[in-house]
DNA sequence: ATGTTAGTCATCTAGACAGCATGTC
DNA sequence: CTAGATGACTAACAT
């Protein structure tokens, strides 16, 4: 079958395509179009990656813009959202329009009504379902990619709702789900009455194997020598063969699978000894420059690591990596100038990295709820070694997974080699999961009674899948009863509706149990603000947590001082530890039970509060953290918002302190310590740090809103401490910080210049500023158009020496020297 | 005295979605 | 039921 002999594409794509050079379909392409796929027809195709499932998707979303409908693509992960955005911008000139909404990069809803083919991840079109967004009733056309991730226990069911919540908007909806092979394909595509597209062919031919002693068996009997040297491992050996067997001129590039951070690392930092001895002098100029830009991401330790594997040709991936790393590493893999990455699954869900040789080195990972190493999904597996075989550049892509010893050879062979995958399984009958999804389900009108939610969620796969109805049931009930007890939801009768908060946290798609736990936690110091106006003895308890009011105390007069003063405004001593002094009304410690604590609501209170919610990943404590944070605990204990475990209640205790130590990397950044001195103290990276700074602030958003809507004091400290996540800065940087190009360094440096304010940055001198900033004109002059100024040209204007040394000597760590210089680099 | 090696012991463990609302004397 | 690589530290031993 080709492009050509299909009629219900728009003009001109067929020959497109042709141009492309898809001149015949794919085996299972074609067997997809014969379904339907290109008409409008329900189609799940279970097929290897890297077979043209995205083409399918393309053939029945384009068909179904040109019968004049609206298409949906919804994948697993933002990286893939932003990939497949610009894949189907290859269509515009056909008359397609492509829009893409995720957490991170939202157009708005309006604009997104006009797009005929939106990317989106589930959890964005889940909360675009919640809050209404009214092209969601346009659609005619849903792909879902990655389907078999309903598996998943935490992000499956959002999955799995949200597919048959468009279905339920939309009766006549075609859905094309796209999906790694599995063993029950045909379950899924009963749930989703579709045709089921099934098949192993691969344009690429994949050889997999195992390698032991001085040979790698391959499944198909054939055998390759690869002896290990002396001092060499078997890992090193295959790299270094995949690199010397050239095709076309070229060495085989390889991706390393490894069950830790530290082994990507250390694996990493190995094979750079292997690859760099296999690079020429034009490789290792542009090396250089790539482990330049590396290391200008971030001054962090990682960074400095990924720089000199990158040196050398090597390169390790994980999620601690900054973002930047990880598009700089993996564009750079696919220009075949990185020769090996060493990688945590990260790499085998993420973005398109496809390399000639994938080596599975681990094959089990820690489990703490498994109780030790547990051996990968076989899914899993074939997911990294599906990444085996570059399209165009490779005759034949090679996976092989290492054993030491016989047994272990013989187990890979059945567990992964001629083994079939898992099936997937809903998870969807769990109470967190359905936490979050009844309550939606019911604020977003899609059932008004118990009968009706049961009606609903028998559309899941769950539904499909089990034949006890009795199980869901009783976990919905238990639900709804929690919803209830926390003012989330009305029953009278037999009908549920949502309260004005229950449908608040649906639309802030937060876990119905952060929002209780944010809510107790405002609730109890508006509590204890309450008692300062009240006498003592008719203060009574407006929180839903009446323990928690005791933990407060009376005093004072202020409701609440928010904000932690910047130490020593942090230039005189470099910024050496850039902790946050202690509340001015709050260094005076703790008088046990008697009284005459100062309650007060601390940026710190909140990081805690939203650390300790389901909704954040908590850090993991490390040796030694316990009686750190423990001492700091009791140090610190006013600060907390809601009632605090007894540290005899040892896993609740053992939360709150975790919740602490993230807490406090929080205080940390919006401190403006900086980013290498972050990762040092909590152990973590750059990646993380971003992470975690990204989801408190997604919390303290929802937080302010939830205390806005309870009519809480606390408002306004929330917002300060939102803002002062989001920019990083200490309270009296607020104001600066907020202008565009001014980030926490750049305005901490104008701060110590004496400009404060945006009122000062805009009177100010402009060689003071032109200092402070480096001499950086052009920043200088951005900088000023974006707070306001008239005159924002810096023309002619010398900067000051004195301003620039000042700030230079203020901020730690800092690019350039202490020593003035006259470039403009920006 | 100094360097080398083998053995012991404690430490630590993958990933990543989401709200809101944008600016000015 | 169900861990194991890593790196710091140490003891024993060779030069």
């Amino acid at each position: 079958m080709k492009p050509s002999d299909l009629s219900t594409l728009p003009p001109g794509v067929p020959e497109a395509l042709e141009d492309e050079g898809v001149e015949e379909l794919y085996p299972p392409q074609a067997e997809a179009v014969e379904a339907g796929v290109a008409d409008g027809e329900s189609v799940v195709a279970s097929v290897p990656t890297a077979s043209g499932k995205t083409l399918i998707a393309e053939l029945a979303m384009l068909s179904a813009v040109q019968r004049g409908g609206k298409a949906l693509y919804i994948v697993p992960l933002r990286a893939l959202a932003s990939e497949k955005k610009a894949e189907f911008e290859r269509w515009e000139e056909f008359g397609v329009d492509v829009g893409v909404s995720t957490g991170n990069y939202e157009s708005d809803g309006e604009w997104l009504a006009s797009r005929d083919v939106i990317v989106a991840t589930s959890e964005k079109v889940d909360s675009l379902v919640r809050n209404g967004a009214a092209w969601v009733d346009d659609l005619t056309c849903v792909v879902s990619d990655e389907v078999h991730l309903v598996d998943d226990s935490h992000r499956g069911p959002t999955l799995e709702v949200t597919l048959a919540k468009l279905r339920r908007v939309n009766p006549g909806l075609q859905v094309v789900a796209l999906s790694a092979t599995v063993g029950n394909a045909d379950e899924v595509a009963d749930w989703l009455d579709a045709d089921l597209v099934q098949s192993d062919w691969r344009p690429i031919d994949l050889k997999t194997g195992v390698h032991y002693g001085n040979a790698v068996n391959f499944d198909d009997g054939s055998q390759r020598e690869v002896p290990v040297g002396t001092g060499e491992k078997q890992t090193e050996s295959l790299v270094a063969d995949a690199l010397d067997e050239r095709i076309d001129g070229q060495g085989g590039s390889s991706l390393v699978f490894v069950n830790s951070r530290r082994n990507a690392e250390g694996a990493a930092k190995r094979m750079a000894e292997v690859t760099s001895r296999r690079l020429d002098a034009g490789e290792k100029n542009d090396l250089r420059e790539l482990a330049a830009e590396i290391r200008d991401v971030s001054d962090a330790d990682t960074s400095e690591d990924l720089a000199r594997c990158v040196e050398k040709g090597a390169a390790f991936h994980h999620a601690g990596l900054a973002s930047e790393h990880r598009s700089l590493v993996e564009d750079a893999f696919r220009d075949r100038l990185v020769k090996c990455i060493c990688a945590t699954p990260t790499l085998a869900a993420g973005v398109n990295t496809p390399a000639r040789r994938v080596i599975v080195r681990d094959w089990k990972r820690y489990d703490g709820e498994f109780g030790g190493m547990k051996p990968l999904d076989t899914l899993e597996v074939h997911q990294m070694m599906g990444r085996a075989g570059r399209p165009g550049l490779d005759p034949y892509g090679e996976a092989i997974l290492l054993a030491k010893d016989r047994d272990t050879m013989d187990e890979l062979f059945e567990r992964y080699l001629w083994a079939e995958p898992e099936a997937v399984r809903s998870k969807l009958a769990a109470e967190p999961a359905l936490r979050t999804h009844v309550l939606a389900t019911v604020a977003s009108g899609f059932a008004t009674s118990r009968e009706g939610l049961l009606d609903f969620l028998d559309r899941t796969l769950y539904a499909s899948q089990t034949d006890d109805d009795a199980r869901l049931a009783e976990v919905t009930d238990r639900v709804l009863e929690y919803l209830e007890v926390n003012g989330f939801l009305d029953r009278e009768g037999g009908s549920l509706t949502a309260t004005g908060i229950g449908h608040t946290v649906s639309r802030l798609y937060l876990d119905p149990m952060s929002a209780a736990e944010i809510i107790d936690g405002l609730e109890a110091a508006e509590a204890d603000a309450e008692s300062l106006r009240q006498s003592p003895a008719d203060r009574q308890s407006g929180g839903r947590d009446a323990e928690g009011v005791d933990a407060g105390v009376t005093a004072g007069e202020t409701g609440f001082v928010t904000g932690n003063e910047l130490a020593a405004s942090s230039g005189a001593d470099g910024g050496g530890d850039g902790r946050g002094g202690e509340d001015a009304g709050d260094g005076s410690g703790r008088a046990g039970g008697a009284g005459g604590t100062e309650r007060t609501v601390t940026p710190l209170g909140l990081y805690h509060l939203v650390s300790r919610t389901p909704d954040m990943y908590q850090l993991y404590l490390k040796s030694g953290d316990r009686e750190t944070y423990e001492e700091e605990f009791y140090e610190r204990e006013g600060e907390f918002l809601g009632h605090a475990p007894s540290e005899f209640e040892d896993v609740a205790f053992e939360e709150w302190l975790s919740a602490l130590k993230t807490a406090r990397l929080l205080e940390d950044w919006a401190s403006e310590l900086d980013e290498d001195r972050i990762a040092e103290r909590y152990g973590v990276g750059p990646g993380d740090i971003h992470g975690k700074v990204d989801t408190a602030e997604w919390l303290l958003g929802a937080a302010e809103r939830l205390s806005a809507e309870l009519d809480l004091d606390s408002t306004i400290a929330v917002r300060e401490a939102r803002k002062r996540v989001e920019y990083g800065v200490g309270e009296e940087l607020l104001d600066l910080a907020g202008v565009r190009g001014l980030g926490r360094k750049r305005a901490r440096r104008l701060h110590e210049a004496g400009i404060e304010t945006r009122a000062d940055l805009r009177e100010a001198d402009k060689p003071v500023v032109l200092g402070a900033l480096r001499g950086r004109r052009r920043t200088a002059e951005r900088v000023l158009e974006n707070v306001g100024r008239k005159d924002p040209s810096m023309d002619g204007v010398r900067k000051d020496a004195g301003a620039s040394a000042a700030a230079t000597a203020a901020v730690e760590g800092d690019d350039e020297g202490g020593q003035a210089t006259f470039g403009d680099f920006s």
